[in-house]
DNA sequence: ATGAAAGCGCTAACAA
DNA sequence: TTGTTAGCGCTTTCAT
C-alpha cells in the first residue's frame, strides 16, 4: 500500500505539519527531528503525493504548450526553448498539439480553467481568438507567442507577448527578390488565420509598395484546410502543399520565386516543382522561412530568414513563470527579436532565366 | 472567485453527490433535476476543479511519455503516433525530453510514483534500467519502446513491450552493404546504452558472419557524450557527429559505407564528408535508420531502412491506456513490427569507385 | 432518485 | 521549534 504522511508522522513520532516541513525543506525544523523524519521516509519507501499537495496548494507546477504541428522544425525548436527553462525552473510541461484542430485547442484551454495547468503559452493561429482573449481578461497566466490582441492595449493583465519581426521579416525576404528581378512571387502558408502569416504579408506589402507595386493576392495560397486532416500519413502536410503548389504553377506559370511560411509544405513543394521540370534556383527561386538543420544539404541548400526560436521559446517560458510566480506582475511591452537573413543557394536573379532579356 | 460544486449544489438546492453526477454523467439524475443544475452551473461559470478530481478519484488521465530528443524524427513521429491515440481517449501527455541526461529522466519517473502519472511510455537507452525495473516491479503502468528486460521474463508484470524488429534492419542493411562490396562499413550512433543500437549491430554481425566476416569495432563510433551538452546551440547533435566522422575519417580512410542510427548526427556527418572531399555515393555510401519527410530531397536523396513508427507510437498508446484502465491486464508478449527498405540515391556499389579494380 | 458524510493526502495559518 | 486544525474541491459508498 502507499504510505501517507500521516502514518510517517505517527511512525516518527511527530505531526503531519513536521513532516510536511521536511518534505518541503521549509520552515524550522530540529536536526535530530528531521534526521528522524528522513529515516522514517527512507525505511517506508515514502512518496508524497503530488495530486494532493496540487489541490492543497492550487498549483501544479504543469505548464501547458499549445502548437499546431510537431513537423515543424519551428514548434520543434520553440518547444526546445520553453522546455530547458521549464525544467531548469521546476516545471513540467503538457503538450497540446491541436494540427490545426479548434476543439483539441479548446480542450487544452479548458485545463487551465480546471486548475491542472498553471499557465500557458501558445503559438497558434487565431481561430480561438475570443476564448484567448476571456481567459487573459480572468487573468490566467499566459504568453502568446507571435500574436496581438488590439482590445488588450490599455488593460493591465497578466498576459505576456514574444515575437519575432515578422514584419521586418517579410519586408527584407521580398525586398531581396524584387532586388534580384522577381516580380511574381508566391507565397505560400500554413494557417490562413495566423497573425504570423498577416505580418510577413504586412512586410511583403511594404516592400512592393516601396517600388510602386502591389502584391498578387491571387499568389497568396493558403493549406490550413488539408484534404486529409485525421490521415496518419507520413509527412500529410508535405501532400497538401504539393498539390496547391502543382495547380499554382499550372494557372500561373510566371511565378518566378516562392516563399515559404511553413516548412512542412516544403517536401511537397519540391516534389511539385522537380515534377514540371522547374529546376530551383534557375527556373524558381525558392526561400523558406526559419532555419533548421538539414537546410543547408537540401537540393539546393535552402536560402531562409531565420527567427531565433530557441530563444524566443526560452523568453516565453520565462515570462510565463514569472507571471505565474508573481500574480501582480503586468508587462505589456511585447519582447521582439530579430531575424536574420540567410543566403545559401536556392535564390537566382531572374536575369539568370532569362539572360538575353538581361542582356538587352 | 472560483466556483465551487458545492456553491453550485447549494444555489440549485440539491446535494453535492446529485451535482457530482451531473458533472460526470454517471448514476441516475432526474431529467428536471440535471437540467436545473446546469442552468444554474451556465449562470455561474462553474468550472469543475481537476487536481481536486483527480486527488479524489487517484487517477489524472495524464501520461508521461520519456525522449532523448526533439531533434530525431524518429521521436516527433513517435510522439504524434501517441498523442494521436491519447487525446482520442481523452488522455493527456505530458513531454519529458531527456537529452540524454538521466536526472531529468529520472525526476519525471518520480512524477509516476508521486502519482501525477497514470502511466509512463518511455523510448530511451538503459542508463536507468534498475530504477525503472523497480518502477515494473510495483506495477506502474509502464509500457517501453525498443527495450526488453530478461529479468521479467517469467514475472506477469504491467509492463507493454513495443519494438521494431531492429535486429532485421540491421541484418538486412549490413547485406545489402556487403552484397554491393563494402567491407568496411562504419556505424555512427547516439547512445551507447540502448538496446535499440545493441538489436542492430547484432543483426549487423550476423550479416557478416553469414560471410565468414566479423565487424570492426573500431569503425563503430557512438555520440553519447557531447561535447558541450549544456549549449543551447541549435543542431548540437550534428556537431558532435561532425567532429566524431572526422577523426573517424582521418584514422580509417578505407571506410566506404556509413550506417547513422541517429538521425540528428546527419547534418555533421554530412559537413565532414563534403569537407574531407568523400563524395556521397561515390567515395562513400549512406544509409539511415527510419525514413523522414526530407531524406528524398537531401543530396543526395537518402536511403533509409525504415521502421513504423507512428504505428509503433499508437500501438505503444493503446497498450499503456489499456494496461491502466484495466489493472488486472498482463501482456507479456512484445508487439514487434517490421521494418522497410528504402533505397534512394546515396548508396552505390564499391565497384564505381574502383571500376579498374572491379573489372580485373 | 437523492442526500449525508467520510475520505483523498497534503498545506498553512495560528497557537503553543 | 512543533502541533492543532481547518481546509483544498471533488468522489463515492451507504442510507433513505
Amino acid at each position: 500500500m502507499r504510505v501517507t504522511a500521516k502514518q510517517v508522522a505517527e511512525k516518527a513520532g511527530v505531526s503531519m505539519a513536521t513532516v510536511s516541513r521536511v518534505i518541503n525543506r521549509n520552515g524550522y525544523v530540529d536536526a535530530s527531528v528531521r534526521a528522524r523524519i528522513e529515516k522514517v521516509m527512507a525505511e517506508v519507501g515514502y512518496v508524497p503525493n503530488r495530486t494532493a499537495k496540487n489541490l492543497a496548494t492550487g498549483r501544479t507546477r504543469t505548464v501547458g504548450l499549445i502548437i499546431t504541428s510537431l513537423q515543424s522544425p519551428y514548434f520543434i525548436r520553440l518547444t526546445e526553448g520553453i522546455q530547458d527553462v521549464l525544467e531548469n525552473k521546476g516545471y513540467h510541461l503538457l503538450l497540446c498539439n491541436t494540427k490545426f484542430n479548434t476543439k483539441i485547442e479548446l480542450e487544452n484551454l479548458q485545463l487551465l480553467r480546471e486548475g491542472m495547468l498553471d499557465g500557458v503559452i501558445t503559438s497558434t493561429g487565431n481561430l480561438t481568438h475570443e476564448v484567448m482573449l476571456g481567459l487573459v481578461r480572468q487573468n490566467y497566466p499566459m504568453v502568446f507567442i507571435n500574436r496581438v490582441f488590439d482590445e488588450l492595449k490599455d488593460e493591465a493583465t497578466r498576459a505576456g507577448f514574444v515575437m519575432g519581426d515578422l514584419h521586418y521579416a517579410g519586408l527584407n525576404v521580398t525586398r531581396y527578390l524584387l532586388e534580384q528581378g522577381h516580380r511574381n512571387i508566391a507565397v505560400l502558408y500554413g494557417a490562413a488565420n495566423s497573425t504570423s502569416n498577416q505580418f510577413r504579408l504586412e512586410g511583403m506589402s511594404q516592400a512592393y509598395a516601396a517600388l510602386g507595386l502591389r502584391v498578387r493576392p491571387e499568389l497568396l495560397r493558403c493549406v490550413a484546410n488539408p484534404p486529409d486532416p485525421s490521415s496518419g500519413l507520413n509527412d500529410k502536410e508535405g501532400a497538401w502543399a504539393y498539390s496547391e503548389t502543382l495547380e499554382l504553377l499550372q494557372t500561373h506559370p510566371e511565378v518566378t520565386a516562392i516563399l515559404v511560411f511553413y516548412h512542412p509544405m516544403l517536401t511537397g513543394i519540391m516534389q511539385a516543382l522537380r515534377e514540371v521540370g522547374r529546376n530551383v534556383p534557375d527556373s524558381v527561386s525558392l526561400i523558406g522561412f526559419d532555419d533548421f538543420p538539414l537546410a543547408p544539404y537540401l537540393d539546393p541548400p535552402l536560402t531562409v530568414m531565420d527567427q531565433p526560436v530557441y530563444e524566443i521559446g526560452r523568453a516565453a517560458a520565462r515570462l510565463l513563470v514569472h507571471k505565474i510566480e508573481d500574480a501582480t506582475l503586468r508587462v505589456a511591452e511585447p519582447i521582439v527579436m530579430k531575424p536574420e537573413f540567410i543566403i545559401r543557394r536556392s535564390c537566382a536573379p531572374v536575369a539568370n532565366r532569362y539572360p538575353a532579356l538581361a542582356a538587352e
